[in-house]
DNA sequence: TTTCTAATTGCAAGCTGTTTGCATTTAGAA
DNA sequence: TTCTAAATGCAAACAGCTTGCAATTAGAAA
């Protein structure tokens, strides 16, 4: 959590409490989880700020929007090794994918790629 | 676009004036489009009986559902062909992507996968 | 350590896209 | 043509996200 504290006072910002602790949060759970979760979490933070605080970051680049097509953003510390998610739809367990084809999608096409979305949803072994 | 009306009447649903203009507008259009969208080509028709049709028609494989994490949900005519997209953020250009390792993750899960997203956001060569 | 101020927070209201209940209308079977 | 379950239009509710503003606070400067 160093290096993210750095980079965040590095930026001009200040560390403050709601954003100290949404970077604890983010950093324990270690998975893609919406502002609602994070907030709940927080304790007596209010929502604008865990809100502000996840803007911030990632604009930063400290943590990573992620959609499963649900309506409902999460966000996840950013990680040195890139990665996706294979979610079960029932109960919501996550198993990472350390596979990824952006590289052969921008040798692909003239579009300068800024972003992706590569995202599982299905049924876990369990649930099934 | 016969095709999918059989399918609508074969699942007990009416042809009725609502469904059968989005599903014109789908077919014309032939990409990914938000309800507002639709609603705006279609005419005096609710935005309720659009956001109605497009849920049944989802339900009926009709049409496919689709992200690009901008919170905002698209719906495309669902075609043989299975593809993706690549879309530029200032023109809202879209270039079709017929790749897909989907059957390469299914056969390194044991996840029943169900949908996934697999979206590109970039600029293209005009706006760049 | 204390002072000071721009940055940040909490609150409450607002926004956008989506969803729903209900009285009225209508597709299409009889 | 009649009839009724299904579908529509309307209007209100909802969920998640976003913002303006007065009060608070991190942390630089004294």
């Amino acid at each position: 959590m160093q290096n993210q504290i750095e980079h965040l006072k590095s930026s001009g910002s200040k560390l403050t409490k709601p954003r100290k602790r949404v970077l604890e949060i983010l950093t324990e759970l270690r998975k893609p989880v919406t502002l609602s979760e994070i907030h709940e979490k927080c304790g007596d933070i209010d929502f604008a700020s865990v809100y502000r605080s996840i803007k911030l970051f990632t604009e930063l680049r400290i943590v990573h929007e992620i959609s499963w097509g649900d309506k409902v953003l999460r966000y996840e510390m950013m990680e040195d090794d890139h990665h996706h998610h294979i979610v079960c739809k029932k109960c919501g367990k996550i198993e990472r994918l350390d596979l990824c084809i952006l590289d052969k999608v921008q040798n692909m096409t003239s579009f300068k790629i800024e972003s992706h979305s590569f995202e599982f949803v299905g049924i876990c072994p369990e649930c099934k």
